[in-house]
RNA sequence: GGGCAAUUAGCUCAGUUGGUUCAGAGCACCUCGUUUACACCGAGGGGGUCGGGGGUUCGAAUCCCUCAUUGCCCACCA
C-alpha cells in the first residue's frame, strides 16, 4: 500500500485551491439557475485574519459550497473596507515614525500615503482567506473606496440631501480627541470607571455665603456659565436671583432654577457647563446661557484654561483639584463610579463637543426596515432573540452623525461659496455645484475657484451600508442585469457587535434604494473567546495565530474545530484541541479510504448476505442523516449538521459498514459490494465537502481520475429519498446483540480473535436476516436457534431474547445467578413504575392514546423479560 | 436604572408544541486490546436529585411565580 497512513493536509491544500481557481469554479455570472448570493462582511483593508474572521468566513464558505453542490449559481462577493478611522490612525502612526507630521501634508499628499499603505497591506487578509479555503468569486473583489463604490456613496449622499434627510447642524457630538474627529453614538463604548465626586464651594456675589456643588469634572469649572438649583428645593430659595463666582477665574455667573436638577443627588446644586455636557447644553439653550468652550481639539485646555492652557484635561483635573484644595474651595471628595464614553477605535475618552456636523434623519428611513424584520419576517435574524435588540434600537433611533474630521474616506460633496452657515450647495460634481451655487446666489460670475469643498469625510459605515447593492453597481445603475439577478442576496453572516453599525443600516438602505430587502437571513455568530471565556485580544495575547493553526491542523481541521464549538448564536470558547479533533477526523476518513483502496476486487465471488443487508442499512442511515442535516441547516445549526456527518462517517460508515463488508485477510472483495461501498463513500464526501473541502476533493480525485467537470466541488448533492426505518430498527437490534457478545467476551476474557458459538432462544420473533451481520461482527462460528435453554453457557438478553455462548471450561454458576438476579430486580422495578402509571385512571383517560400504548408495550416487554429471567434462574438453581 | 438571554455529566452544548428510550451528544475520564485501514485506533465502562425554593398537572429539564449567579444590549443623572 503506497498511500501514507496519515493524511497530510499541507501537501494537498494549495494544490486543490490552485486547481479550483484554475478551473474558475468560484466565479459566477448570471444565468438561468437559481442564484445563491452572499456578500462578505468586508474586513478592514489593512487588517489581518483573526479568529472571528476565521469563524464567520468558514460558515459562509460552508453555505456557499453547499449551495454550489445543490446546483445553485453560488456567488460569494469578497472585498475590504477602507475603515477610515482605523486606517488613518495607522497611516498617521507610520508617518510619525518617519518623522512626518500629518498636519504638514496637503490632503492630496496624505491620501497618496494612505493609498500606498493600502496597496502594500491591503488584501493580505484576502490572501489569508484563501488559505482557509474560502471559495469567493475573486474576480468580483471590491473595496469600499473603489471609484465606482465612492461614486455610489456620493450619489446617495446628494440624493438624501435633496430629499431633505441629510442636514448640517451645530450640535453636541462625540469627540475623539485622539483621532480628532467626531464619532457616531454607536462608536462610543461606555465603561464604568472609578472616579471621584468633588464638592466645590462657590462664593455668592455680594455676601460671605457660599454654595456647594458636586462635580465629577472639576477641570470644567472654567467653562461654567451658571449654577442651577431645583425651584422646589427649599434649602436654596434664598439664592434666587443671586449670582455666584466661579473659583479661580472669578467669573460671575447667574444662579438659575430648573426642575431638571435632582434634589437628592450630591448637594442638590449643579454647575452648568454648556460646552462640555449635553444636558448642560440643553439647560443652556433653555436659559440662554453663554457657551464657553475651554478645550482644544486634542482635549488640552485652551486660553480659557488660564495657567492650565496646553495641558491635557486629565492632568488638569489632578492639578486643579490640588489648587482648589489649597485655596479652600474643595470641601470634600467622595468615591464615585461613573460611566465614561470611550472611542471604539482609539479607546480615547470621548468628550462631548459642540460643532458643525452632517446628520442623517433616521426615523422615517427606519420604518420599512422595522416592518421587514419584525412584522413581515422578510429578513430573519438567527438567533431570533436579536429581534428584541433590533426593535429597541430601531424604535429609538437617533439621527446619524455621518461626518468625520478625517481625510481617508469619501469627501463630503458640499461646496461652500461664502462664510455663512447656509452658504453651501451639495452636488455630485464641482461643475454641478457651481451651477447650483450660481443659481442660489444669483451670481453668474461665481467661479470654480470660489467654491471650497467641505473638508470632512463620510463615516465608513456610510459606504458599507450600501455594500450589497453597490458591489453589483446597483446604485449607479439600478436596473443592471447583475443587481436584478443577485439582489436580494440570501444569507449574511456576521457578528452581533455590528448589528446596528452595519446590518440594520443595510436593511434601511436596501428599502430606500432598491425597495427591497438586502438579504433574507442574517446569521449572527457568537464572539470567539478563549477557554477561560475571555475575549480574544491582542493585548491579552490569547488569540492564536490563524495561519499557524492552519499549518498545524490543516485548513479542514481548523474549520471543523471552529464549527464544532460554534453552537448557534452563542459565544464560542475556542479550544485548540478541537482543531486536533478535526485533524483526527480527517485522518480517520483518510484511513477508511485507504482500506477501501487496498482491496483486491473479484468479479467472480458473490455478494455475501451480510454485506448486502448492511449496505441497505447504511443507505437508510445516510438518508436519515441527510434529512437531519437539512433540518439543521434550515435553522443555521451548522455545528449540529457537522456532528451528524461526523457520527455518520465515524460510527455508521467506518465502525459498522466497513467492518461488515471487510473481506477476510488477503481475500478479495466481490465487485458489487466494492462498487456500493465506493458509492457510499462518494456520497459521504459530497455532504462533507462544504465543511472539509480539501480532504474531500483529495479523496474524490484519488478514487478515480476525474475531468474538471467531475470535480467534487461541482458534484451533485445527494437527493433525499424515503427512509427505511424498519431496517434501521432491525439493525439496531442486531447491534445490541453484537454488543452483548462483545461484553461477554470482555467480561470473561475471551479473545476477540477466536470464534465462538451462539445459540438464540427467540422469544421476540426477531427477524433472522441480520444473523449474518451478527455472525460476522461477533466472530461467531455457528449461530443456531434453540427452543430450550442451553446449559453450561454464558448468557445475555436483548429485550426478551436470550443468548447462549457455550463454553468448555464450565461456568461460575453463582456469578451467573447474581447477574440474573440483578437484572430481574431492575426489570421488576421498572415494571412496577410502568404499572403504577397504567393503573392511574387519570393517566389512562387523559394521556394521548399513543403514549398509553407505548406504556403498555413497555409493560409487555418487561413482563416477557421477567419471564425469561425467572426460568433461567430456575434452571440454574 | 431598564431590557434580553443563559444556568442540564469534568468541559462545550442538544433536548422543537409538557408524555415513545428509568435525561442525550462530542470531548475528557477509567478498563482491556501491538485484530492484517487508522493507537490521530478499536471494544467496553463510569459519570447528572436538569442553579435553589415554591406552584400548575395524571405527568415538568420543558409551563407559572420567586430567589441566586453569569453574560449581553440600551439609558444624558452632575
Amino acid at each position: 500500500m503506497s498511500i501514507p497512513t496519515k493524511y497530510n493536509a499541507n501537501a494537498v491544500e494549495d494544490k486543490w485551491y490552485g486547481y479550483w481557481m484554475k478551473h474558475n469554479y468560484f466565479h459566477s455570472t448570471p444565468d438561468e439557475r437559481e442564484p445563491y448570493t452572499i456578500v462578505i462582511p468586508p474586513p478592514n483593508v489593512t487588517g489581518v485574519l483573526h479568529m472571528g474572521h476565521m469563524l464567520n468566513n468558514t460558515i459562509q464558505d460552508v453555505l456557499i459550497r453547499r449551495a454550489r453542490l445543490q446546483g445553485k449559481n453560488a456567488c460569494w462577493v469578497p472585498g475590504t473596507d477602507h475603515a477610515s478611522i482605523a486606517t488613518e490612525a495607522k497611516v498617521v502612526a507610520k508617518l510619525k515614525e518617519q518623522g512626518i507630521d500629518k498636519n504638514d501634508l496637503t490632503r492630496e499628499e496624505f491620501l497618496s500615503h494612505a493609498w500606498d499603505w493600502t496597496h502594500e497591506y491591503g488584501g493580505v487578509i484576502l490572501e489569508q482567506l484563501k488559505k482557509l479555503g474560502a471559495s469567493c468569486d475573486w474576480e468580483r473583489t471590491k473595496f469600499t473606496m473603489d471609484d465606482d463604490m465612492s461614486e455610489a456613496v456620493i450619489k446617495v449622499f446628494v440624493d438624501l440631501y435633496n430629499k431633505g434627510l441629510v442636514y448640517r447642524g451645530y450640535r453636541m457630538v462625540n469627540w475623539d480627541p485622539e483621532a480628532k474627529t467626531t464619532l457616531s453614538d454607536e462608536e462610543v463604548i461606555y465603561e464604568e470607571r472609578q472616579g471621584n465626586l468633588y464638592y466645590l464651594a462657590y462664593a455668592i456675589e455680594g455676601s460671605d455665603e457660599k454654595v456647594t456643588i458636586a462635580t465629577t469634572r472639576p477641570e470644567t469649572i472654567l467653562g461654567d456659565t451658571a449654577i442651577c438649583i431645583n425651584p422646589n428645593d427649599e434649602r436654596f430659595t434664598h439664592l434666587r436671583g443671586k449670582k455666584a463666582i466661579v473659583p479661580l477665574c472669578n467669573r460671575v455667573i447667574p444662579i438659575i432654577e430648573d426642575e431638571y436638577v435632582d434634589i437628592e443627588f450630591g448637594t442638590g446644586c449643579l454647575k452648568v457647563t454648556p460646552a462640555h455636557d449635553e444636558n448642560d447644553k440643553n439647560l443652556g439653550d433653555k436659559h440662554n446661557l453663554e457657551v464657553i468652550d475651554i478645550f482644544n481639539a486634542d482635549a488640552t485646555l485652551n486660553s480659557f484654561g488660564l495657567h492650565y492652557e496646553g495641558k491635557d484635561r486629565f492632568v488638569v483635573r489632578k492639578e486643579i483639584t490640588k489648587e482648589l484644595e489649597e485655596k479652600g474651595f474643595l470641601i470634600k471628595t467622595e468615591q464615585h463610579i461613573n460611566k465614561v464614553g470611550t472611542s471604539e477605535r482609539t479607546k480615547a475618552v470621548i468628550e462631548p463637543r459642540l460643532s458643525d456636523q452632517w446628520f442623517l434623519k433616521m426615523k422615517d428611513l427606519a420604518k420599512p426596515a422595522i416592518k421587514a424584520v419584525l412584522e413581515d419576517e422578510e429578513v430573519k435574524l438567527f438567533p431570533k432573540r436579536f429581534n428584541n435588540t433590533y426593535r429597541h434600537w430601531m424604535e429609538n433611533i437617533r439621527d446619524w452623525n455621518i461626518s468625520r474630521q478625517l481625510l481617508w474616506g469619501q469627501q463630503i460633496p458640499a461646496y461652500f461659496y461664502g462664510d455663512g452657515k447656509e452658504d453651501f450647495v451639495v452636488a455630485e460634481t464641482i461643475a454641478q455645484a457651481l451651477e447650483l451655487a450660481q443659481a442660489k446666489t444669483g451670481n453668474a460670475k461665481l467661479k470654480v475657484s470660489d467654491l471650497k469643498q467641505d473638508t470632512d469625510a463620510l463615516d465608513t459605515w456610510f459606504s458599507s451600508w450600501l455594500w450589497p447593492m453597490s458591489v453589483f453597481d446597483g446604485i449607479r445603475n439600478p436596473e443592471n442585469e447583475e443587481i436584478n439577478y443577485y439582489y436580494p442576496t440570501n444569507d449574511l453572516v456576521t457578528g452581533p457587535d455590528i448589528l446596528f453599525f452595519w446590518v440594520a443600516r443595510m436593511i434601511v438602505a436596501g428599502y430606500e434604494y432598491k425597495g427591497e430587502k438586502p438579504f433574507s437571513n442574517v446569521y449572527l455568530t457568537g464572539l470567539v473567546r478563549d477557554k477561560e471565556r475571555r475575549k480574544m485580544s491582542k493585548s491579552l495575547g490569547n488569540s492564536p495565530d490563524a495561519l499557524k493553526l492552519i499549518e498545524t491542523y490543516g485548513a479542514d481541521g481548523v474549520r471543523v474545530g471552529l464549527l464544532l464549538s460554534a453552537a448557534a448564536g452563542n459565544d464560542l470558547m475556542f479550544d485548540e484541541s478541537l482543531c486536533q479533533q478535526g485533524k483526527q477526523f480527517a485522518n480517520k476518513i483518510w484511513n477508511a479510504f485507504r482500506l477501501i483502496e487496498g482491496w483486491e476486487i473479484s468479479e467472480t465471488i458473490a455478494q455475501p448476505e451480510a454485506a448486502k443487508i448492511t449496505l441497505d442499512w447504511y443507505d437508510a442511515k445516510f438518508q436519515q442523516a441527510l434529512a437531519e442535516i437539512e433540518d439543521h441547516f434550515s435553522k443555521y445549526r451548522i455545528s449540529d449538521a457537522l456532528m451528524v456527518i461526523y457520527k455518520l462517517i465515524w460510527d455508521d460508515f467506518a465502525s459498522w459498514l466497513l467492518e461488515v463488508v471487510k473481506p477476510a485477510y488477503e481475500k478479495p472483495i466481490d465487485v458489487k459490494t466494492y462498487r456500493e461501498v465506493i458509492t457510499a463513500l462518494e456520497n459521504n464526501l459530497k455532504i462533507l465537502h462544504p465543511f472539509m473541502p480539501f480532504l474531500t476533493e483529495e479523496i474524490w480525485q484519488h478514487i478515480e481520475k476525474r475531468t474538471p467537470e467531475q470535480a467534487l466541488i461541482v458534484a451533485q448533492y445527494p437527493l433525499l429519498k424515503e427512509i427505511d426505518t424498519q431496517l434501521i430498527n432491525d439493525f439496531d437490534f442486531a447491534t445490541n446483540v453484537v454488543s452483548g457478545v462483545r461484553t461477554i467476551r470482555k467480561e470473561k476474557n475471551i479473545s476477540f480473535k477466536g470464534t465462538i458459538d451462539l445459540s438464540i432462544l427467540n422469544n421476540e420473533n426477531q427477524t433472522t436476516n441480520l444473523d449474518s451481520v451478527i455472525a460476522k461482527l461477533g466472530n461467531i462460528n455457528s449461530l443456531e436457534y434453540v427452543s430450550e435453554k442451553v446449559d453450561a453457557a454464558l448468557t445475555f438478553r436483548v429485550k426478551a431474547n436470550e443468548y447462549f455462548i457455550p463454553i468448555s471450561g464450565g461456568i461460575n454458576i453463582a456469578a451467573e445467578i447474581e447477574k440474573l438476579k440483578e437484572e430481574l430486580n431492575y426489570t421488576e422495578g421498572f415494571l412496577k413504575s410502568v404499572q403504577k402509571k397504567l393503573s392511574n385512571e387519570r393517566f389512562v383517560s387523559n394521556a394521548p392514546e399513543q403514549v398509553v400504548a407505548s406504556e403498555k408495550q413497555k409493560e409487555a416487554d418487561a413482563l416477557a423479560k421477567i419471564e425469561t429471567l425467572k426460568t433461567s434462574l430456575a434452571s440454574l438453581n
